[in-house]
DNA sequence: CAGTGAGCGAGCTTCCGCTTGACTT
């Protein structure tokens, strides 16, 4: 029987340790936190000191139950959370949950997984620290209070179901707010100016400083320099460096793998938790920049045995993030000496991402040579400037290079490329010369990642949220992750060669993006919602701001509930005050008014969602209705026109009579169709719904037929609107309008009508998303 | 993939931060 019950937060972590350990030491892990407050409205008691309820929740039992048991048994109980407020916490919990007695427990901490540092660890124990474990509380129970009394207004005043919290809204703020900024953005024109001179392998180019806001203007700058003489006026040249960035914290991790490799953060975290698991880096939750001494020691060992000692160079990183708690190390490889991994696709590069961050950091630096050359023009007082760039040493290059959000953007070719010799005063061939109309952009939307990036320099979320940050604030419907098709724009071009200026227009694309983060309606609506009558949490400094007094009553400098009666008075008030007097917010925005009957046109959200309404609410007028009509995807009712507006209700529309019945045109979820006696045939993207002809769609419902035709393999004889069809994904059953899967093994041509049925019927009990469709009542006054 | 945008009705939703699997598609 082991003398020593030591706990961790991790199985992992457990499993190494207890190796280092030795047989008098079981190891385990507690699986992160153990308790929480109960689930209910009266988890805390306000009025008392903001007394907390807590529970094991139910797949915490049996955690808590072993390691009981295993408590009991021990002669000492080391408590080895994370070194963190919520590592205390959860040391706090288990001395509290699992009856532990003062006398024989022993709580530990360290940093890095090593053996000298985990013996040193228990050389030195101390005991809990309840200032640290009060500011935890501080944390949750305001987290809980801010949540849980905001969520409700929302349900009240906009839509059930809706979320706000500390972190998720802000986040929403941020991408509401760039929208804007997008939105209002005025792209302006200008001509930049760039020079080809010297033929083959001796030409470069050099850009002129100004750009022309008038066409004119360039082109009276290209006629001057029809026959002007060009030579090199200076000439410079300047040693540069560049240093290795820090290896990989949670967040920079998520950006790399995201820009290089396209993860969106949630499957960077998969891949490196298997990472972890099997052993191959430390832990990937984390905010330090830190290596341990041993790490640092394997990594020079492997550079210099690698590339050489005029490659190495030993360097420590300090964290940029102010909410830090540094309770772990860097993710790093565990084994510096692994270039690879087994493993698969993913998790091979994300493990080399992560080794060559971790080597590079430890690498010396690389060094350049900058020339810049400005050359003059004979006809003009302005300048050309040409820059190269010559690589001296590459030093940490010679592994990995950063990369940065802005590289995608840049459709512009500002390479730094060598120069060929040049010398003061040359007299220099000009080849081409180039006014490219270009215009200025608009700030880019997030990505996932560079929201992370954001609301981590905001002091917002820790490394084990950011993940479920971004998950949380689409599956809520408050953003979307989505593909934009760019515009087609026109530009001029105008080109001087062979001493004669040529013309033309070209096209491009512009604002196509995949993978940005913009808001819904419901999401914007919700964000105005809280400015207007939450600022204070919402506010960008909110997180920043508690967080100081939560270090301090960490140092045992302020009261924890004191803190929590101060900020929760205030915050009540504001509660209560909105649920009394604030109105439903649905967004709602006049267009103007209809050109022919002067109706009022609006736009507002609804329970379905985004609508138009033309004409003003009925009221008691029991023969007046207004119409309606939904909004398509990737409109929104705070940039829709009036004339978008109107187009909505030309569908759905009557294109004719097939079979005795009416043929319609609609526009649904998943694009134009066509609808024909309970039948659906989606319409081709080269047919504009508004024009389709009777005989085109008469064309298209017999074609669907023909292709339903070729996919059906039975009809039964007892019901023919019970079918079996091969589908995308195999054979399925059609019972009337419910498509049933068929389960595994059974052979289609063999089943029964009956057993179809069964099947149908068993299909429809199933749990199915949806329901609550009706509001709460308002508390209106 | 439609229709809907009144009100009636019970009971439901929700936070952030620590951890892994157990689930389905």
């Amino acid at each position: 029987m082991a003398k020593n019950l030591l706990i961790v937060e991790s199985p992992a972590k457990a499993k190494t340790i207890e190796g280092y350990l030795g047989k008098d030491f079981t190891v385990k892990s507690s699986y992160g936190h153990i308790r929480d407050l109960v689930k209910s409205e009266d988890a805390i008691d306000v009025a008392n000191k903001f007394k907390q309820k807590y529970e094991v929740p139910a797949d915490k039992k049996q955690v808590v139950s072993e390691l009981k048991k295993l408590a009991k048994e021990a002669d000492t109980v080391w408590l080895a959370s994370d070194e963190d407020r919520e590592g205390e916490a959860i040391s706090w919990h288990l001395f509290d949950t699992l009856n532990l007695k003062d006398e024989n427990t022993k709580r530990i901490v360290f940093h890095e997984i090593t053996k000298p540092a985990i013996l040193k660890a228990i050389e030195n124990p101390r005991k809990i620290n309840y200032d640290l474990v009060n500011a935890q509380q501080a944390r949750r129970v305001l987290d809980r209070l801010v949540g849980f009394e905001l969520s409700p207004v929302l349900w009240k005043k906009v839509k059930p179901s809706l979320s706000a919290g500390r972190v998720q809204s802000v986040a929403v703020r941020l991408i509401v707010d760039r929208e804007r900024e997008i939105n209002k953005f005025n792209s302006e024109a200008a001509y930049r100016v760039v020079a080809i001179f010297g033929k083959g392998k001796q030409a470069f180019k050099a850009e002129l400083g100004e750009r022309f806001v008038k066409k004119e203007d360039a082109e009276a700058f290209l006629k001057d320099c029809v026959d002007a003489i060009f030579n090199v006026n200076s000439l410079e040249t300047r040693p540069a460096k560049r240093s290795p960035a820090a290896p990989f914290t949670t967040s920079t991790l998520q950006q790399e793998a995201s820009r290089k490799l396209g993860f969106s953060v949630s499957r960077t975290m998969q891949v490196a938790q298997k990472l972890y698991e099997s052993g191959h880096i430390t832990y990937m939750r984390t905010d330090s920049v830190n290596l341990s001494d041993t790490a640092l020691n394997a990594a020079s060992q492997e550079i210099m045995s690698a590339y050489g000692d005029k490659y190495y160079h030993r360097r420590t990183f300090k964290t940029k993030s102010a909410g830090a708690q540094e309770a772990h190390e860097a993710i790093r490889p565990t084994y510096f000496n692994n270039h690879t991994i087994e493993g698969d696709g993913s998790e091979k590069r994300l493990y080399e991402l992560i080794w060559k961050r971790a080597i590079a950091s430890q690498m010396s630096e690389a060094a350049f040579e900058k020339t810049t050359a400005k050359i003059g023009i004979s006809t003009r007082k302005e300048e050309l400037t040409a820059n190269g760039e010559v690589m001296k040493f590459d030093g940490f290059l010679k592994v990995y290079l950063e990369s940065n959000d802005e590289e995608e953007d840049n459709q512009q070719d500002d390479d730094n490329t060598m120069l060929p010799p040049l010398s003061k005063g040359q007299q220099l061939d000009l080849q081409e010369m180039t006014a490219t109309e270009r215009f200025s952009r608009p700030p880019s939307r997030y990505t996932e990642a560079s929201l992370v990036k954001k609301l981590e320099e905001l002091g917002i979320g820790r490394p084990s949220t950011y993940a479920p940050t971004i998950s949380t604030i689409q599956n809520r419907g408050y953003v979307v992750k989505e593909e934009r098709e760019g515009k087609q724009r026109n530009f001029s071009v105008l080109t001087l060669k062979d001493k004669s200026i040529n013309k033309e227009q070209r096209t491009e694309t512009t604002g196509a993006e995949k993978g940005k983060l913009s808001p819904t309606d419901i999401g914007a609506v919700v964000n105005d919602f809280l400015v207007q009558h939450f600022k204070g949490i919402v506010d960008f400094n909110f997180t920043a701001k508690v967080e100081k007094q939560f270090d301090e009553i960490a140092q045992g400098l302020e009261e924890w509930t004191k803190m929590l009666d101060v900020f929760y008075k205030s915050f009540h008030k504001d509660v209560e005050n909105t649920i009394q007097t604030a109105d439903k917010a649905t967004g709602e925005r006049e267009l103007g008014v209809h050109p022919e009957t002067g109706e009022k046109i609006s736009v507002r959200i609804g329970r379905y969602g985004p609508f138009v309404q033309i004409g003003e609410n009925a009221g008691d007028d029991k023969d007046y209705k207004p119409q309606y009509a939904s909004l398509r995807t990737g409109q929104s009712i705070e940039t829709i026109s009036l004339e978008e507006a109107l187009e909505l209700f030309k569908l759905p529309k009557q294109v004719g009579e097939f079979e005795g019945k009416v043929m319609k045109v609609a526009i649904g979820r998943f694009g134009p169709y066509i609808s024909h006696n309970s039948a659906f045939v989606s319409l081709p993207k080269e047919i504009d719904p508004l024009d389709v002809t009777e005989e085109q769609a008469i064309e298209l419902i017999l074609a669907k037929r023909k292709k339903d035709a070729e996919k059906l393999i039975k009809v039964f004889d007892e019901d023919p609107t019970v079918k079996i069809l091969n589908g995308r994904w195999g054979p399925y059953i059609e019972f009337g309008k419910q498509n049933v899967k068929i389960p595994k093994g059974k052979e289609p041509l063999e089943l029964t009508y009956e057993e179809c049925k069964a099947l149908a019927e068993a299909d429809s009990k199933a749990p199915k998303k949806g329901g609550g469709r009706f509001q709460k009542k308002g508390a209106k006054k």
